[in-house]
RNA sequence: GCACCUCUAGCUCAAUUGGCAGAGCAACGGACUCUUAAUCCGCAGGUUCUGGGUUCAAGUCCCAGGGGGUGUACCA
């Protein structure tokens, strides 16, 4: 039985012994006396020589790994060396050398073993293919799939980053409740659950909208949240019951304040992670520099349906357009319901990008601002990226009156049978009423982001243990 | 939810028309003093996702179920 100790103190990495020993002719000896720690992925043992690969946590395939030297005559316990399996998990200490082959590496001249591999690694060449293992197995996945690991390093990146840039203009990071009484701020359906000692039914959040506005009516004038959210849905290629969305509100700020942050914030995350913000994603340029293309939710519909329409279009040839163009539509759908429908279903895939879509009736925008030019119309956009939504803001409704007026429209959606319609949220009412300034506020779908800076199209490779159904036994 | 695809050794994959389930890697035993997915010799490894059915004979065909993938719907 090998014992295993209870901590082991590496000296560096194998990144940074790359890094300081470049360009070393054959055979040198440095001199140098390292520690290093991780796992063994490759192993050739030759007779009295042993070579062996070892990964650790400091760079890619290429850059995270170092060649071990052991040698029968100097390595202690070669022979244990030599049976080590691929997966074991090793410390090493020794000199920085080269073979004669001019390959850099660690003599091993004390090594430890701390963790055996008591099941065997996938494929050492080929990896994993399955991608249920992929996803059931993460542990498994990071050491064997390059692209895993940098498509979840590049997402912490992203999150970090994300930070500094809103903390740089003055946004301050709050959490708020996931634990809801009253599911709002967004239009979704929400898991349930139940608090014992309380007696009650509980929602986990579908969005922190409303917390985050009280919040700015508190006195917090710029405040942001990397929020957890849980939408009751199906699951795809672009959606996972879970996921991240960042919100941010800025008091005196209106939409167009929002636009710019959103443009901003990609176009310094695409520089800062790739160095450019002309990316490929799948087999097409996208080119996220800003500014972005604007226009009206109408004006993409003309353009990509001939169809001048308006909400002062009688709703029969409204209803009569989404019939011709395959959209199905309830009784109860009004002329913005309608237009909104006919526009994601004719446009919204064919929008490259980016784009910002702006302009929303107020049928279907409960939370956002009256136009302050378009009658029935809201200051609201939506970021399109890659055919997908990136992001919806809008410049937030802050009157109680009309934001009571909007959430008993929504009752009544609910009452005629959309089970994603809101309810009234009396506190949220009071917290207006008390005075709410104006401001502008964001939501940016972080995984999807991720998903456009990775070049990856599941969400499933951003989320590190998506949702899946359980093993069975 | 619906449609299509898929499931074979720990991993990656073969198996002709329905005719004895195989290979590489890993593991295990051995050889080897400069390897780079090391190489060589040897050995072992299976409820072919599950359950039914057709057949002399099923990994292969049929039915039902399960997991996964893709598309679609739902999802601002």
């Amino acid at each position: 039985m090998t014992e295993i100790p209870y901590r082991y103190e590496p000296t560096t990495t194998a990144a940074a012994i790359r890094a300081d020993h470049p360009d070393l002719e054959p055979g040198t000896e440095t001199g140098t006396v390292v520690t290093i720690a991780g796992r063994l992925m490759l192993r050739r043992v030759q007779g009295k020589l042993a070579f062996g690969t070892l990964d650790d946590a400091s760079g890619d395939h290429e850059t995270g790994r170092i060649q071990l030297f052991g040698l029968a005559r100097s390595t202690p316990d070669f022979e244990g060396f030599c049976d080590l399996n691929l997966g074991d998990w090793i410390g090493v200490t020794g000199e920085v050398m080269t073979t004669k082959r001019g390959e850099l590496s660690v003599r091993v001249d004390e090594w430890q073993t701390l963790a055996k591999a008591q099941r065997s690694f996938p494929d050492k060449f080929h990896g994993i293919s399955d991608a249920d293992m992929r996803y059931r197995q993460r542990y498994v996945d990071l050491w064997v799939t390059e692209e895993s690991r940098t498509a979840f390093r590049m997402r912490s990146t992203v999150m970090s980053l994300t930070r500094r840039f809103l903390e740089d203009r003055r946004f301050m990071e709050v959490e708020t409740p996931v634990f809801h009484p009253i599911p709002g701020g967004a239009l979704a359906r929400p898991f349930t659950t139940h608090h014992n000692a309380l007696d009650m039914a509980m929602f986990l959040r579908i969005a922190p909208e409303l917390y985050l506005k009280r919040l700015v009516a508190g006195g917090f004038e710029r405040v942001f949240e990397i929020a957890r959210v849980f939408r009751n849905e199906g699951v795809s290629t672009r959606h996972n019951p879970e996921f991240t969305m960042l919100e941010l509100y800025q008091a005196y700020g209106d939409y167009s304040d929002m636009m710019s942050i959103t443009e901003d914030l990609v176009a310094h995350l695409a520089m800062e992670i790739h160095g450019t913000t002309t990316l490929t994603y799948g087999d097409r340029e996208l080119d996220l520099s800003a500014p972005w293309r604007r226009a009206t939710m109408l004006e993409l519909i003309a353009e990509h349906t001939g169809l001048e329409l308006s909400l002062e279009t009688p709703i029969d040839e409204l209803r009569g357009h989404c019939e011709t163009h395959g959209v199905e539509v309830k009784p109860s759908y009004g002329p913005g319901k309608l237009l909104l429908e006919l526009y994601e279903k004719t446009c919204e895939a064919e929008l490259w990008g980016p784009i910002f879509v702006t302009d929303y009736p107020k049928e279907v925008s409960p939370l956002s601002r009256d136009h302050r030019e378009q009658p029935g119309m809201t200051e609201r956009f939506e970021g399109i990226v890659a055919g997908r939504e990136l992001c919806n803001a809008f410049s937030e409704l802050i009157d109680p009156a009309e934001q009571r007026l909007r959430f008993e429209d929504q009752v009544r959606q609910g009452d005629a049978g959309d089970d994603e319609a809101m309810v009234v949220d009396e506190d949220y009412l009071r917290a207006m009423e008390y005075g709410m300034p104006p401001m502008g506020g964001l939501g940016i779908g972080m995984d999807r982001l991720v998903m456009l800076l990775a070049d990856v199209s599941t969400i499933r490779d951003v989320v590190l243990f998506p949702t899946l159904r359980p093993e069975q036994q």
